[in-house]
DNA sequence: GAGATATAGATGTCTAGACAAATTTGAGAT
DNA sequence: ATCTCAAATTTGTCTAGACATCTATATCTC
C-alpha cells in the first residue's frame, strides 16, 4: 500500500514519520471514514519497523481524533466532521441521513419547570409559566454528536410528555399534536468551553470547545412552539448556514 | 517512597495503577508543584515494573496536564494557573467546573461578630451591628486555591449559620433564605504579602505574594447581602474580568 | 435453525535491552 | 574565577518477544 521510505537517523522519529504518512493518506479519503487500516502487523511489515513502532504511531493519530482504536476489531478512520446544514426546517434525523448515516438517540430525561428568563422570552410567554423540557442525546453512527435542551410551552402541549415517551421521537409526537409544520426562525451560534458533565456525554475531550446552538421553532401562525439549547461536539459536527436562515 | 504493592492480574492494567497512585500523590502535594519526580529509572525500581511500565503511566499524566516531561532534565509536577472569571453572578463552584477540574472546599468557621469599619461600609450597617462570618477554603483538584471570608448581616439572615452547616453551601443556604439571585456589585483586586496563617492554609510558599479579591453582593434590589474577602493563591490562579464587570 | 464452543485474528500489556538526544555536572585548562 | 569539554544523568526511540484480552467467525451439538 504505502511504500515505506522512511529516512533513519534524520532527527525526525520514524513513529512520527509514520504518523504524518498515515494522516495524510487518511485526509486524502485512504482508507475512507469509518474504515478500517491495515492491521498493526500488517503496516509494520509495510514500514519496515517493529509492531510498537506503529503503536506509537497510531496512538498520536488516535489522539488527534483522526483514528478511533477498537481492541479486538482494529484500527478505524474517524468519521469525519459532519456538516450540520441549519436551514428553514431542521430535523436532527433527516440532517444525519442526509449524511448517510445512522440517526439515533437517547432521551436523556423529559421534566416540567417554570420557564427562566431566557426560556419565556423566546417562547413568547411569562416568565415561570410551565414549560415541558426534553433532553436528548443525538448520535450518528452510535457516536454522540449532541446533547440538547428542547423546551415547549406546557399549557399548549399538555400531553407532550407522554407522546414523547410514547414514540421515542420529538418529530413524530408533535405531529400527534397538530404541529406537523413548523419552521425554524431563528439559531445563534456559539462555542464555549464544555461543561464536564456535556463533554463526558459528548465523549469529547474536556479541554475542546464545544458548539452551543439556540434554536426557535414557530408553527405556520408564527407563534414560537419550541425553544432549543443544544451543545455539539466541535470535534464532529460543523454549522453549515445557507441563505434563507 | 511509594510501597509497590500492586495488584497484577486483576484486570487492571499495570500502568494505570500507577498512574492512579502517582496522580493520588500528586494532588495530595507529593512532590509539590514545580518539583521533579523520580526518575524513571528510580521508580521503576520502586513499582518493581519495567522502565516501560512507567512512561506509559507518565504519559498519561501528561496527557492531562498534570506533570511536563523535559528530556535530560526529568518529569515536573505542573503548576496549574486557573483563570478566574469575574462576571455579574460569581460563584466559586461555577467558575472552576467551567476549567474542568473538581470544585471542592471545606467550611473552616462559621461565627459571628461585630462588624467592623469595612464590613459596615459594605453592607451599609452601623459599624458594631452583628454579622456572620464564614470562613471557606476553597479547593480544586484537592489542591487549595482560595480562603474566603463573607460577612452576612445577621439581622437579616439570622438562620444563616444552620443553613449553611446543613446543605454544606453557600449557595444553597442562601437560596434557602430566599435570596437565590444575588449579583455581583464591585470587585476589587489587589496583591499582598502572605499572612503566615493563609500562606499555610493554601499551602504556597510564605514569601509568594497572594492575591486579595473584596466582593459585594446585592440582592434584586440592590441592598447588599455579601461582603467577602478572598485570599488566593497567586501561584495557581489569574483572574480574568470580562465587559460589564 | 439456535445456541454453545472452539479457533483465529486483532489490539493491549509487560518485559528486556540497546542506543540516541538533551541536559547537567564536574574536572581541567587558562 | 571562567571557559571548555568530557562524563554522567535523564528522557526518547526502536527492536524483540511473550501473553492477555477482546471480537468475529466457523463448527459442532441439539
Amino acid at each position: 500500500m504505502t511504500d515505506q521510505d522512511l529516512s533513519r537517523g534524520t532527527g525526525t522519529a520514524l513513529w512520527r514519520q509514520i504518523a504524518e504518512r498515515l494522516k495524510a493518506d487518511i485526509v486524502a479519503g485512504r482508507p475512507p471514514p469509518g474504515e478500517r487500516l491495515p492491521t498493526e502487523v500488517q503496516m509494520a511489515g509495510d514500514f519496515a519497523v517493529n509492531r510498537h513502532t506503529i503503536r506509537r504511531a497510531v496512538a498520536a493519530l488516535a489522539e488527534q481524533g483522526l483514528v478511533r482504536i477498537e481492541q479486538g476489531r482494529g484500527t478505524f478512520v474517524q468519521e469525519t466532521v459532519i456538516d450540520y446544514r441549519v436551514k428553514r426546517r431542521t430535523r436532527f434525523s433527516e440532517n444525519i441521513q442526509g449524511h448517510r448515516r445512522e440517526p439515533s438517540g437517547k432521551l436523556l430525561a423529559i421534566r416540567e419547570e417554570p420557564a427562566g428568563e431566557a426560556v419565556a422570552k423566546a417562547l413568547e410567554i411569562r416568565k415561570g409559566t410551565i414549560v415541558v423540557v426534553v433532553e436528548r442525546l443525538g448520535e450518528a453512527d452510535g457516536r454522540p454528536l449532541s446533547v440538547a435542551s428542547h423546551y415547549f410551552p406546557k399549557a399548549r402541549f399538555p400531553t407532550l410528555p407522554e407522546a414523547i415517551r410514547d414514540s421515542g421521537s420529538i418529530t413524530v409526537a408533535m405531529e400527534r399534536l397538530g404541529v406537523g409544520d413548523y419552521t425554524r426562525k431563528i439559531t445563534r451560534v456559539t462555542a464555549r468551553a464544555a461543561r464536564a458533565a456535556d463533554a463526558r456525554l459528548l465523549q469529547q475531550a474536556p479541554t475542546k470547545p464545544i458548539l452551543l446552538t439556540e434554536g426557535i421553532n414557530v408553527d405556520s401562525a408564527g407563534r414560537p412552539v419550541e425553544y432549543s439549547v443544544a451543545r455539539w461536539a466541535s470535534e464532529r459536527v460543523q454549522m453549515v448556514f445557507e441563505p434563507g436562515t
